[in-house]
DNA sequence: ACAACTATGTTTAGTTA
DNA sequence: ATAACTAAACATAGTTG
């Protein structure tokens, strides 16, 4: 009813867009203002609605950063990464018989998998058991791309070194260190300190983090896209 | 028009609800999923239309996590934790007069205690010099330039080491990582290379991730209420 | 637990101030 | 950049299999 009059629209209202990279800069600048407002809502709404902890980190192609956490940035920084279990609630575990049970034949798969590499890495090499003092050793020196190693006599200032020298020496330790994440991640599993449907290596490296909850605006950043997701049952 | 019938509503549609805990077990837990899957969803949108980087992490009450990472949830927490600027993107740097400078003042005082902290390191050195044999301790090779990282050599095997040596070494190697990351980024602002304002091609490291990662579920969580967010301006 | 299904409630693209 | 305003697009509460 009350249609008979045709009314001029003032405007044309939201109008549908595709999901793809936004080329016009003002536009994505507004949008990306809008959006990162809507999904710290979103997120805020959630953890108050069913008690969920949530972080979002969020870095703008201007390269600042905007958070939310709760219930702070480190908290959940602390928990995501450590693979600690934070503490349950009663309620939502009374009838929770596997929250993260593995189906049986997975775990096998998974852990005669886990054991045949294990076998395999026995077989290489040997030696090295005062490796326990390796961590004053890596902790104490930073070496480089030089014949000498870089533990030996006096740690090399990696002033000494030129950029290439220190960029080669960045990626390739970032290697080591994931392999080291990702055995560590194994021996854990292995060892039942870990369910085996436990997330991914964990890089030590954010449990050494300690950040305001929530921040904005630092600098630097890169886009790329394909993200993806994924999750469902609670 | 032809609104003449009053035809009967099949369901009573979406109704509003108060942002407050809800009560129910099961429409907590069914909101939980709805939400969560919308909260991605729109992050993943958020990460393509603005070329974003985005890091979402949320713990069920149940003690579950689900995460969403772009490109990866690696990198994210890198990015964030290790406070480095990540690549920008020329476009929305070019009238951008100083996102993330920082003052002089501070970053020379960075680097002072940087330097400072570097000579301690040197010092501690002389007392882990038999770990020379330390050499073999990492396992695989890692290529690289003409000249071999003192983790070429020869292989060891991990599993010499239990799992507190590991996890020692993970976090020590981690450290490492950071500072020569930090170092890395430092040299090419003085570099010329890079001025404070605008930043370099991408640190090495992150180059390495560029996988969109997903997760979900291991378990524990303890929810309390209260979170806050922030942000404006790109 | 999950999947449809609506009928709303909510977000937001485009526009203007 | 930020804010307000619409109208359309989208998300989702409650309900039913």
């Amino acid at each position: 009813m009350v249609l008979l009059k045709n009314l001029p629209k003032k405007t044309q209202g939201r109008k549908r867009i595709e999901i793809k990279k936004l080329e016009n800069l003002n536009s994505k600048q507004v949008t990306f203002s809008k959006r990162r407002a809507g999904i710290f809502k979103k997120a805020a709404e959630l953890s108050v609605l069913c008690g969920a902890d949530v972080a979002v980190i969020v870095f703008s192609t201007a390269g600042k950063v905007f958070c939310y956490g709760h219930p702070s940035m480190d908290t959940i920084l602390d928990w995501y990464c450590s693979g600690v279990t934070p503490p349950a609630v009663s309620d939502d575990t009374a009838g929770d018989q596997s929250p993260n049970r593995v189906p049986v034949a997975e775990f096998n798969k998974d852990y005669m998998e886990a054991i045949r590499e294990l076998e395999e890495q026995k077989k290489r090499v040997v030696e090295v058991k005062e490796a326990a003092k390796m961590k004053k050793v890596v902790m104490g020196v930073v070496g480089g791309c030089d014949e000498r190693f870089w533990w030996e006599d006096e740690s090399v200032d990696l002033d000494a070194l030129d950029v290439q020298e220190v960029e080669h020496y960045l990626i390739a330790l970032e290697d080591v260190r994931k392999k080291v994440a990702a055995r560590f991640h194994e021996m854990k599993i292995l060892n039942g300190t870990l369910n085996p449907g436990a997330l991914p290596p964990i890089p030590a490296v954010h449990r050494l983090c300690h950040l305001p909850m929530m921040t904005n605006g630092f600098s630097g950043h890169g886009g790329q896209f394909g993200g993806g997701y994924h999750g469902f049952g609670i």
